[in-house]
DNA sequence: GTAGTTGCAAATTTTTTGCACCATC
DNA sequence: GATGGTGCAAAAAATTTGCAACTAC
């Protein structure tokens, strides 16, 4: 959750990249959007965003809000994401935090928790040096158990 | 690609586990896991890995493909991998290389180069002491341009 | 003979596409 | 009046399930 002014702006941001590549922020993408930053970090998939946005515009189609997403995807607004499951979910990509971040998922409850800080800059430098590999972007999941199942544990 | 020896020690480590589960290597599964271990490092998704094990076990259907999958996931015998295209891919988790292994996905030419080294025991130590996230497996894939890319574009 | 396994077809779920219509500049 | 966008329904992919038949201890 992001606060209302900082949602503003980054919605307009965004407005700015789409017509920028000539698209427009039409009534569905600011609702899919606004949608988006308002459940950050709740790593939606494409039906459940559907089932959100339709709250605040009713009469949204399914197709569009895939299409949608395929375009932010495009412009790399989101990141498509997808855990153990195989169902693809939609990551906002928001400006603070310096374009990264990690997830770390609880096998024991299921729940995703994001890490802001980049833990991978002198890993990135190795995999360029050591394989050649100009490094755009990564995904980096940690599987593990998280602290309150594991506080729990402890009490049993 | 793993050499002969290796694949049938594979063969009867990975029997072994089946069994201890109460469950058989059957002619389907056997097939299957060789498949796998004679294409490994492909990142195959079901479809592709029936595609091929038809050709040894010419009766197999695509179900029991994907039920084998589902047990040797469940054995942790195999991973499930997705990279940015939503399919599911299967990745043989191979006893030498101590377990983990990370990809380099190519956003040129779409391929996925296999790094054997593990470059996040530190990182995971972090996680470990600021998050209190106990880790116990990670996914971890660079996006970017590999060697043979950059150097044809060197070329231009 | 019991427990695990299989192939097939049908069902389900997830995602994409075709198309006629709408909005806007 | 082009161009981009939409909803709907149909289609296509990906995956799961029900079930009767089979296999091996």
């Amino acid at each position: 959750m992001i606060d209302l002014a900082l949602q503003s702006e980054e919605l307009s941001r965004i407005e700015k990249q789409l017509h920028q590549a000539g698209l427009k922020l039409t009534p569905q993408r600011r609702a899919t959007v606004k949608t988006l930053l308002r459940l950050h970090e709740s790593h939606l998939s494409a039906e459940e965003l559907f089932a959100k946005v339709k709250e605040a515009e009713p009469d949204i189609g399914l197709a569009t809000v895939y299409r949608t997403l395929e375009v932010l995807a495009e412009l790399r607004i989101v990141n498509r994401v997808s855990f153990e499951d195989g169902i693809t979910r939609y990551d906002l990509r928001t400006e603070d935090s310096g374009h990264f971040h990690h997830h770390l998922l609880c096998q024991v409850c299921g729940r995703v928790e994001e890490i802001h800080e980049d833990l991978l800059l002198d890993v990135e430098q190795k995999v360029e040096q050591d394989y050649g590999f100009k490094v755009a972007d990564h995904r980096l999941t940690f599987l593990g158990i998280c602290a309150k199942c594991r506080a729990k544990q402890h009490l049993q």
